[in-house]
DNA sequence: AGCGCTGACTCAGAAACTTCGCA
DNA sequence: CTGCGAAGTTTCTGAGTCAGCGC
């Protein structure tokens, strides 16, 4: 172990040691964003070098064949990697959908004339590949700590690139794994091969006299090379199998100063809109009433994108998945109750279904009466504006408004305003404020609709703990009845917890003290655990549809986390993880007097 | 001047992996 | 202590937003 520390270290010497790091905090400058003349002209950077891309590796051959017809036959090779791509989503919700399994089918007919995936048995390549994995789970240590060293060594090597005299580090200097298409919802293209990339497909960008990264496949060579210092990417590439014009990009990491600098800038944004919103307010309220349709559209979709914190919505073409925002909102997705009541229901961003029904503005609900007259449910709700319409409209109101900037602002919003109907907090533990902090978070996350699936485990899950909550209530009901006799003896009794099972936390062991103060003790232990227990059941029920990192990661400015940290004594890793705290290295030292 | 298309960046939840806390 | 499940964290890559450009 020692030996091997020491050969990363002195391996970090040489990539980084001749490289200054950081030389300065940029946000310690008095005035980062302007002090560069060049990016007031668009310019990102004056040098930069990189060490390029690590391409996975190939697909590699195992021979196992496949069961069809009920049959073992061999595959042929390219046959061979579609069905093992295929046998990797056994098992996951991928596996049944119709869409995924019609696509692949077809991609199987191109290699295996007349493939029908009915016919087909994967178990054998399945089993393959489960074998693969506990191999892999069950290495030796020695093999393990090899492995992590060869992690470490590449990390260095292309996890950093060298800009203007700084270390920056590289976020995806992976290639995607060539795989089966795996869309989100109802994606027309799931199940389709998502095709591995080659060093000929790659634009590589760099400054004019930074050395060339070698390319590391052999017989291979990059496609282009650029000299762009008006963008922020190392290589582009277009993954065209799954569409057209799907650019991805190998970018920076979160926390390099390109993507703290925007960060910082995103929240002094809505902090603008903040001191303004008054008066943004007032002029899209003036236009629900305006004569023109157009006008009234524009006013109406502001106050949903403001109130609701919907997104704005952009066209999507036929090959994707059918989801809206705000603007692309059809009638279908819409009903209007009683008393200025409308629900909602559509898919949204990552066909996350939004579900919520809530009392608007009369006005609001007049108008969008208005706006379903005489349409068909297929129709467009905005039937008269376009994103660029109400983004022009924004534009108006303040410097730099778009759509998106009410949604960063109204979550910052609503944790400052939640984190402050705390008041004091004194003489609660800091586990209490944590818990206060989380659900404040909670709030925030609920009103950008952000959610996670239910996990399979959930239910069982629940149903251990009521099982355990159970089975402590009658042992505290037994060791009363056993304080109350005069000697009580001492004994154990098991309770299995779930059925059948050997596992160690399926047995409860109830303990009966032999002694009249011991069994006071334990009644009381017993008492404290059950409603420890209770509340953490009640926490996970509420928390199981809501997912807390997306806002925390891209919503809440991070000084208003940091300031009620400081001000409630509160460790600031109980609510940043190590990375969140890397990425909002700029926010650290703020005021714990400080308000969004 | 207006509109559609391209490009670059932010935001998204699931899966994989790591650490924690308990019996 | 030690091994396990759960909780927390990171990785992965797909899905949005929106500016800018060219016709």
């Amino acid at each position: 172990m020692g030996d091997k520390k020491i050969k990363i270290d002195e391996y970090k010497e040489i990539r980084l040691g001749g490289f200054q790091a950081r030389s300065h905090n940029w946000w310690e400058e008095a005035n980062p964003e302007e002090s560069e003349e060049e990016e007031q002209q668009g310019q990102e950077w004056r040098y930069l070098e990189h060490h390029g891309v690590l391409f996975p590796p190939f697909y590699k051959r195992h021979n196992v064949g496949l069961i069809y017809n009920g049959k073992l036959i061999t595959l042929t090779e390219e046959q061979e990697e579609l069905c093992t791509y295929w046998a990797q989503s056994i098992g996951s919700p991928y596996e049944n959908k119709e869409i995924y399994r019609k696509n692949f089918e077809s991609l199987m007919q191109t290699k295996f004339e007349g493939f029908q995936l009915d016919k087909a048995d994967f178990t054998k390549i399945k089993e393959y590949l489960e074998q693969q994995r506990l191999l892999r789970l069950n290495k030796s240590d020695e093999q393990k700590k090899q492995e992590k060293l060869e992690r470490d060594q590449r990390e260095l090597f292309y996890g950093y690139a060298l800009v203007d005299g700084c270390l920056e580090r590289v976020g995806n200097y992976t290639l995607e794994q060539p795989t089966l298409f795996k869309g989100r919802g109802e994606h027309p293209k799931a199940g389709l091969l998502k095709a591995r990339i080659f060093p000929e497909e790659l634009t590589v960008n760099l400054s004019t006299q930074a050395p060339v990264p070698q390319c590391k496949l052999p017989g291979h060579s990059w496609g282009k090379i650029v000299h762009r210092n008006d963008v922020t990417w190392l290589f582009s590439y277009v993954d065209s199998s799954i569409r057209k014009d799907n650019h991805k990009y190998v970018q920076f990491a979160a926390t390099s100063r390109f993507k703290q600098m925007n960060d910082k800038r995103k929240y002094e944004k809505a902090r603008r809109l903040k001191n303004q919103i008054d008066q943004i307010r007032e002029n899209y309220t003036k236009k629900l009433q305006s004569d023109s349709i157009k006008e009234r559209q524009l006013g109406t979709a502001t106050y949903l994108i403001d109130k609701l914190a919907l997104r704005v919505g952009n066209e999507k073409d036929e090959d994707e998945a059918d989801t809206v925002g705000c603007c692309s909102l059809r009638v279908e997705h819409i009903k209007l109750k009683e008393d200025d009541v409308v629900a909602f229901d559509f898919l949204g961003k990552d066909s996350m279904r939004y579900n919520n029904e809530v009392k608007l503005a009369h006005q609001i609900w007049k108008n969008l009466k208005l706006f379903i007259k005489g349409k068909q449910p297929e129709d467009n709700l905005f039937s008269d504006i376009s994103v660029d319409d109400l983004n022009d409209f924004l534009k108006k109101q303040m410097e730099g408004l778009t759509a998106k900037v009410f949604r960063t602002y109204n979550a910052s919003f609503t944790l400052q305003q939640q984190l402050d109907l705390g008041g004091k907090l004194d003489g609660h533990s800091v586990q209490q404020k944590v818990d206060f902090y989380d659900n404040a978070n909670k709030q925030v996350a609920i009103l950008c609709n952000h959610q996670k699936t239910i996990s399979k485990q959930f239910e069982l899950t629940k149903k251990k703990i009521n099982t355990k909550l159970e089975c402590m209530k009658t042992y505290i009901q037994e060791l009363e009845q056993h304080y109350k006799k005069k000697n009580p003896n001492e004994y154990e009794e098991e309770v299995q917890l779930e059925e059948g099972s050997q596992k160690k936390n399926s047995i409860f062991i109830k303990k009966f003290p032999g002694q009249h103060d011991k069994i006071k003790q334990t009644i009381q232990k017993t008492q404290e655990k059950y409603q420890k227990e209770l509340k953490g059941l009640e926490k996970k029920e509420e928390n199981k549809e809501i997912a807390l990192g997306t806002s925390k990661t891209n919503y809440n400015d991070p000084r208003i986390s940091v300031a009620f940290c400081k001000v409630h004594d509160v460790p600031i890793e109980r609510v940043f993880s190590k990375t969140l705290r890397n990425k909002f290295i700029w926010a650290m030292a703020t005021d714990s007097n400080w308000k969004f």
